[in-house]
Formats: structure tokens, sequence, C-alpha cells
DNA sequence: GATCTAAGTCACCACTCAGTGACACGGTAT
DNA sequence: ATACCGTGTCACTGAGTGGTGACTTAGATC
């Protein structure tokens, strides 16, 4: 219709992040794709040579996760000394982006129960971000030697994720109400005093 | 063929626990049932007035979720005093026993992404379960009130049952490998110090 | 203006899925 | 024996999917 390769390419990837951030993965073909983007489904073949082309062509785009100095914004307006402090903020701030990425919440969701080359590829990206995480905390003060920072690290952003991808389709975990932000007050408060207490170097 | 009502029910049933533990509930559909069970898929609707009745009765035959006396086992075989040793160890065998119930980890992963009425009231035994271990802690020693023991055990449940169900997808997450017993033995070792450092009394 | 190619359209295939109606069989009560 | 009802079998529809080949059209080149 547009007559035009590169719009029509960039209205297929486009379409992508939509369908995936609104239905899902689930509802990720290549009848729908074409369907949102107002494009034939033959399109998706000649450009990308098939669904998982274009997905990958789609993940290399990026935009999917945040960057840790997007994460940071301006270090000096932050409140933080100790690495504890610094995780905290990290966590809370992580939090709030994620909340904020529906897409990037589909693709956690999706790399949980498939097993592809894509979903490796986007676990890749995601892990380069974390380790990317660390290596800005050891910056802010060095790992005590006798706490597995990584490691308590992995659960409490673990967790964070779970609670986080939960919400979208049940509102309630261990007794905790999280449709409203007072859930998530205490899930907050519990991350601070859990690093506060456990990474604050007080065995000393 | 068999001819006997309740048997076909029962192997239609035993056919979705077969078929949601080994392929996950994507797979899950009349057809594919009906070709686990060996029987006609009318009969799912004569039976089971299709799909979600099916589930529904699925679900509550129950079995999916260990009950906090099985998870706990003989108490006076436990090593553990305080508060916190016991919700360590508790986070510990919970751990160990859903490692060993992969159609409890699908429900899990089903939970996650699909909000209908069966999963909600899938959830809703699950949370169950997860009150109970909650007041089985307090009569092991009752929450110190500067703690929020719940919203702490959420995150931290939450972290193990996300790396979890992880694992059987991609086998790294902030650089920890999960594919050897040494980066569990980590996550481990990192839950025991959180909440003994966490839960423990020691502002008092 | 004719031609040629890239961009887009349409029609179709084979397959899977959920769901239904019609039929065959076998034991049971009359 | 026969009529009946519960159990199981078969064949089908209709919708939706991924994928492909044949066609049309717009726009640049000669």
């Amino acid at each position: 219709m547009a007559r035009d390769k590169e719009e029509t390419k960039a209205r297929i990837l486009t379409a992508v992040g939509r369908l995936l951030a609104e239905s899902g993965f689930k509802s990720l073909g290549v009848n729908a794709i074409a369907r949102e983007a107002g494009v034939d489904k033959v399109l998706i073949y000649r450009y990308f040579e098939g669904l998982p082309r274009l997905l990958q062509c789609f993940a290399q785009e990026g935009g999917y996760w945040p960057t840790v100095d997007e994460l940071v914004g301006d270090e000096s307006t932050v409140n933080a000394e100790t690495l504890a402090d610094w995780m905290a903020y990290l966590l809370s701030r992580f939090s709030a982006n994620l909340q904020e990425r529906p897409m990037t919440q589909e693709i956690l969701r999706w790399e949980l129960l498939e097993g592809n080359e894509l979903t490796r590829e986007l676990a890749n990206v995601r892990d380069k971000f974390a380790l990317d995480s660390l290596n800005f905390l050891e910056d802010k003060g060095s790992f005590p030697p006798d706490k597995d920072i990584p490691a308590i690290s992995a659960v409490l952003v673990a967790g964070v994720v779970y609670l986080m991808l939960r919400t979208k389709s049940s509102s309630t975990f261990m007794g905790i109400d999280f449709s409203s932000p007072a859930g998530w007050q205490r899930i907050q408060v519990a991350l601070d005093s859990i690093v506060q207490l456990t990474v604050e170097n007080n065995a000393k």
C-alpha cells in the first residue's frame, strides 16, 4: 500500500512490540502480526524469512531493557553512601522501571517457559544488564568477602520479578494484597531491611 | 472400550496430570488429553462438559501441593530453635520439595500468565498453603513486631520459585550457573544468611 | 511510452484445534 | 425376545494457523 520497504519493515517491527506488550507472546503469530501491522503476511516471509528471524530482528532492536545509567539517573542526587544503600536504591529503581515496561515483563514471562534460541538470546541480554548492575555496585563499595552478594542479589531480584509478573494475573501472594500500593510498600520496606541487615558488614 | 464410566473418568484425569507434568499447559487441549488417555474426546465433553470443568475437577483432586506437615517431616529430628532457624529450614524444604514436583511447577507457570477462573482457584489453594506455613512459623516463635515477616517471606519464596521456574529453560541468572548443584548451594547459603540476619531480632 | 523489477495482493494448501451429531454396541429390565 | 439406555466410536463442521505460488500494480530506467 505505502510501497515503501523500510517503512513496511518498521511497521511490522513495531507491531511485534505492540502485540507483545498487549497480549503477550501467546498470540504472537505471523497472522496476528500481519493483521496488527496492516500488512500482508507474505511480506513477513519476504523481509524476515519467517517468524524466528523477525523476532530476532526485534530483539536486536533493543529498548526493552534499561541501562544501568538510565536506572540510576543522576548519581549526585542519590542519597546513598554504603553498598547496602546503593543496593536498596538499585532494587527499588529496578522494580519501578520494570513495572512500566509491559513488553519487558512479557519477555520475562516468555523466557520462563520457552527455551528456544530467541529466549536464550534475550536471556543473555538480560544477564548482561544484571552483571552491569553488579559491577556498578562493586564500584560503589567493594563486596564483603564473607557475603555472596551476587547470590543475595539474585534471590532478591528474582523475588521482585516474580511478584511483578504475578500481579497481572493474580493480586495476592502469601496473604499480601498487591492490588493496592500498600502491598508493594510492604515489599519495598522488606527489601530495604533485608538489604541493610544482610549486606551491611555488621558481622565485622 | 472398558465400558466403565468411573474408570474412564479416572483415566482422563490422570492423563491431565501426566500431560501437565510432561509438556506443560501449552499442549493441554481436549484432543491431546483424549489422545493421552486413549479415550474419545467426546467423552470429555460428556463427563466433564468441556475443558474448564475437567481442569476444575483435576484441581479439586489436589495432591499437587504439599502440606506443611509433609514439608516439615518429623519435628523432633529438626535441628532448629529460633524463628529464623525454622524459616530457613522451611524455605530449604520448600525448595527441595518443589524441585520434585514438575506438575506443581507447571501450575505455577500457568498461574503466571493466565488469569482465568481456574488459575485463580489454584492460586487460592497455593495461598492457603502459604498462610499455613506462616501460621506454623508463628507457632514456633512469635513474629517480632518491628519486622514484616510475611513480606520478607513473600520476597524470599518468590525468589526461590522464580529461580526454580527459570532453570528449566535457561540455566544462568545474574551470572550464577544453576546447571550444577554449586549454583543452588550458593542460593541456599544466601537464603540462610538473609533469614538469619534479617529475622533474628538483633536490633533489640 | 514500453519495459522491467520491486512492492503489495489474493487465493490457496495442509494442518490442528474445539465442538457436535449420528451411529454401534452391550448389558438390563420388561 | 425386545425395547431401552448408558457407554463408546466415527465422521464431520468451522475456525484458525503457518506457509507458498501466482497474480497485480506502482515507479523507475531506458
